[in-house]
DNA sequence: TGTTAGCACTCTTTGTATTTGAGTGCTAAA
DNA sequence: TTTAGCACTCAAATACAAAGAGTGCTAACA
């Protein structure tokens, strides 16, 4: 168990540790004005620290550095909440302030924000309605041979799809399927339309469209097939501004990753609700060995439709960014909700 | 003028810089196989080339690095045409193969298997079809305050935007205003469309939607509003690899530079036809100090409708990287021309 | 018994010569 | 005109010393 003064020291070294980027050494610890011990005690409490695993050095005789499982203790334990500043909050808000630019938009633009606001890298992901309703369907010729599939959900987000005509089909056929198909399929969840659509239409589309599997693909893409939101991210060299990351090898590996969309994905694939803090080795990803992330999902009602995170070192500002990011989270539920949720 | 000596022996540096990264220096060049003069002479020749502007020095005791000059001397007059392996060919000729993907996937692939092709970064544009037409129309509404408004082109291309409606406005009306729309404006190319929907249907619009603005500007953006098409960059981290950017300030004036949308539609902005070269600080943008791009524009029939670019360092493979985007070039203009030339 | 001063020790960082090696320019001979 | 020879330059590597920040341990102190 640990001391009221070792928690204390602990907290001192990790706070300074995270300002400075130096190893922070008992005789400068001393010097703080609210520190009261030698810097003989302050060592030998930094040895039982370290001893437990909470400090690490980089070298016999160097300054200590916190090690994960201080940043974990430190983030679990010690945190003090952080509050934003006006200008902070009211740049949140303006974010989702004019909807006319539509959503998608509206959620590169959080992307944006939150990485100036912290100057780490942002991942915003989603939002991904499951309960997208299907709102109208339409099958526009392009020409003999193909045509496109629209599909129009009722929060006003379109999918759409180029496939192939069968021979010799007439107009006034593609206008009775159009109108069966809306008549059989409106107000259908997107997440339930597959089987609807075989269920309901499979036998009817098989008599009309040769390959009717595309159509069927496009559906499964707007629904299932591709079951995440869009992927947004802001700041992506903000890393660079680390001192720790000075090294090239060390930029490109996070660098790397975040070119690799799948990656990022599982990176930030919401494993519980609220805000959570993964620190360095706690995910799974190899390339964040040295890197911390803070992800917070937003819902619309109670269902979770997306996720925003910050990725910075393991050497984070994370009182902040955990406010931040438990802020803005709220703030796009909120939205969100009021906008999408009184159709249910 | 130069002597044909002075030719040979510039072609070796540069041919040697290029794969080495390293000064060449007389004593080495001297070694080399098809080299029959001493370093002596070497070393007069280099002088003298240096002294008309085709070669520097790191140091005043260096070998020699190609200038700026030299690599352009080099890339018009020393450039041994190229030729493609078949494995290139082929796996070129595979990302146009199946068209199921969509037109946009597949620039997307030509994007990251140019890359990989080189180790170098690409970069694609387009394509943007100034000739898209309407094929039809659509306004989905979607609840008492707003609807969708859909446009397809006889490319199969489909631009949508939400908009708001006014007060009290009837579903048959919206059918009638569709209808209108349709009959007026089908086959319009995008290009037209802006001034061709204010001439024959603004007065229309104005006595049925409040805010017909926001479907103009949807029009607006869909034709001449976005006047380019979507970018595509493949291994932005790449340049990684070149040793004479293992300094993390250099790498990171480039990745800033691959972030801003912005900058990199300038960059490649097409100037004239055919394959260019453009070497460091021949690019208007500072952070490609550094670097070079070869750039070359594919059309649909007659129209130049994208661009195709690498991105390496100054010290780049010239040579291989020209023959390759030349041809990449072409077989994207061939691919396109079939598919949508038709119809004009 | 907990705290602290003192001290020897370690290891990085910084600075300063010194050497090595690759390369140059110039001159004079072939 | 070419080349051998030589003095010279500079970056990079090597070695060494000193400085500085830090530690651990012991013994004295409150």
């Amino acid at each position: 168990m640990l001391t009221d003064r070792q928690l204390f020291i602990l907290q001192i070294i990790i706070d300074d540790f995270i300002r400075s980027a130096q190893p922070v050494g008992s005789r400068n610890l001393a010097k703080k004005e609210d520190v009261s011990f030698s810097p003989a005690t302050i060592r030998n409490e930094m040895a039982d620290l370290e001893e437990m695993g909470f400090l690490e050095k980089t070298h016999t005789s160097s300054g200590r550095v916190p090690s994960e499982k201080g940043y974990r203790y430190y983030v679990d334990h010690l945190l003090s909440p952080g509050s934003l500043r006006r200008s902070e909050r009211t740049a949140i808000h303006s974010i989702f302030a004019d909807r006319q630019e539509g959503l998608e938009k509206a959620v590169q633009n959080a992307a944006t924000i939150l990485s100036e606001l912290t100057s780490y890298t942002s991942i915003v992901l989603g939002p991904k309605f499951n309960d997208h309703r299907v709102k109208n369907l339409q099958i526009i010729p392009i020409d003999a041979q193909s045509a496109v599939a629209i599909i129009v959900t009722d929060t006003g987000h379109v999918e759409n799809r180029i496939f192939s005509l069968p021979e010799g089909i007439e107009p006034a056929d593609i206008e009775k399927m159009v109108n069966i198909l809306n008549d059989r399929l409106t107000g259908v969840p997107l997440s339930e339309l597959r089987q609807k659509i075989y269920k309901e239409t499979a036998e009817l589309m098989r008599r009309h469209l040769r390959n009717y599997e595309a159509v069927l693909n496009m559906f499964a893409e707007a629904s299932g097939g591709s079951p995440i939101g869009k992927l947004f991210i802001g700041g992506k060299t903000n890393i660079f501004n680390q001192p720790e990351f000075r090294d090239v090898e060390k930029v490109r590996l996070v660098m790397d990753m975040m070119e690799k969309e799948q990656d990022m994905y599982e990176l930030i694939r919401p494993t519980e609700a609220g805000v959570q803090v993964k620190i360095g080795t706690e995910n799974a990803e190899q390339a964040m060995e040295d890197c911390s992330l803070i992800t917070a999902s937003y819902s619309v009602g109670d269902e979770p439709v997306g996720t925003i995170a910050i990725l910075g070192p393991k050497r984070m500002e994370y009182s902040r960014v955990i406010t931040l990011v438990d802020f803005l989270s709220h703030d796009m539920t909120n939205v969100l909700t009021r906008l999408y949720n009184t159709r249910i």
